[in-house]
DNA sequence: CAAAAATCAATCATTTTCAATCAAAAACAA
DNA sequence: TTGTTTTTGATTGAAAATGATTGATTTTTG
């Protein structure tokens, strides 16, 4: 087996790293033959990706939170999606930014990419915290009421609170999201804070993998136009429909 | 074998811990083939993130292991005289109270006990809010700061939420009590939020068990005939010095 | 209690690994 | 084919991890 392509290089490296957990680069320049440069450049790349953290002499398994039996059906399933997505989002952040992180699983994969970008977050997810203290970052959290079934912020109190701040940028989850009907959610008072914070953005951003598309649910967050749409979906018969207005802006991650 | 790469050198001696709750240098040298200076090294680290605890010739298990269910267990020495004390200061919380939690373990202890109490909870502590919402209390938390050292909400921005609010009662933890110098904490943020709490309660009660009694710390929060104080100090002769201010009240547990 | 042995923290030289650069090789397009 | 882009491999100085040495501190022993 002579020369690899550079793809099959990076899952021979992931699959060895699901065995082992962890992997030298000496090691891989041995059993791939290839040299040492290139092979540093793939874990560079790998891990840019998300895919692997790179440790000194070689690299381990990324850390994953969250390890829930309850959630961990539901999540798992588009992890990879949620992946790619977060890692699109991330190329919009500026060093320096004041960003709203919204509560929820897509949203939370942004986080390791903030590492070393020196922003501000302001959030209304528990579940984000550990991430976001473990990366280093300045957070502050919404006050209000918690709503215990997801971990998040909500409420009157919590709307009127974000409203003493304003972003750079912001990024939300989404339950629903229609080429017509716009972005919507199922819990109203989820909606007023997420439509609070795209009305306090200069750029809003909404992140939602290709089975929340071309659905909506009760409430109302916002039109298509006011916040750009992230997501993995490349089909484009389910694209199409999005690109019909023109002021509707969808990103491919 | 090749040398082992640090993150492996660390999970085998977290492995080893396990086993025997104790390991020594000697043999760890002699397992992982690495000089002793490197291993010495090894062990600070891990200390550091809290993962073990070393002794004089090894290392040994913290003594707050065991992540998993009983919280209640762990938290430091006192646990049994914070538990009295907790169970003192739920008799004074009445049905349908609206009450301030401050951070804190000795705080934390207090929450169990308002179980079935319909009480309405605003606190500045993220560690309370598991247990909160186990307990099935309506809780609403403090925006602004997170001090991740604490797990707390700090800041001019916390005091003014807080300020929105009243209180039948609040409970804090707190550094030092003196009966001269009143209550006082290390961190002048943390105090300014305290004595906000104190200022908006119709009564106030602080949480101290008797190692904290006669001392005190760099910023002043209030009298001590502002609040009263419930510990579990039964000696006469440290609270005598308390009782000579016949406007300060004093609790045993 | 004092001496001896063991362990410790701090420092420095050595080795290993890293990131950046550039030239050669391969893949690709016109 | 020719020219261009991409990928690869080699080289370099910088950075990090390691191992040995030192003298200070702690524990054990007599």
């Amino acid at each position: 087996m002579n020369h690899l392509l550079a793809d099959e290089r990076y899952n021979i490296i992931l699959a060895l790293l699901q065995e082992n957990e962890i992997v030298k680069l000496a090691d891989l320049i041995e059993q791939l033959e290839a040299s040492e440069a290139t092979l540093r450049r793939d874990l560079a790349s790998l891990e840019k990706k998300g895919l692997l953290k790179r440790v000194h002499g070689g690299a381990s398994l990324p850390k994953r939170r969250g390890i829930e039996p309850g959630l961990h059906e539901k999540t798992n399933k588009f992890i990879a999606e949620k992946l790619k997505i977060a890692k699109k989002a991330a190329e919009y952040i500026s060093d320096e930014d004041c960003i709203y992180l919204d509560a929820g699983t897509t949203v939370k994969e942004l986080i390791p990419f903030l590492t070393g970008k020196n922003v501000t977050v302001l959030t209304n997810g528990l579940m984000h915290l550990p991430l976001l203290s473990e990366a280093g970052i300045r957070t502050m959290i919404i006050g209000g009421q918690v709503k215990t079934s997801t971990n998040a912020i909500v409420g009157s109190t919590a709307v009127s609170f974000i409203r003493q701040y304003r972003f750079d940028k912001c990024f939300l989850g989404m339950n629903a999201v229609h080429p017509e009907l716009g972005y919507t959610t199922p819990d109203p008072d989820e909606a007023l804070l997420k439509r609070a914070a795209i009305e306090l953005s200069r750029e809003a951003y909404v992140l939602a993998d290709s089975s929340k598309l071309n659905d909506s649910a009760f409430a109302k967050v916002a039109d298509m136009t006011e916040a750009v749409i992230i997501t993995d979906a490349n089909d484009e018969s389910i694209l199409r429909p999005f690109r019909k207005n023109s002021h509707t802006k969808v990103v491919t991650a």
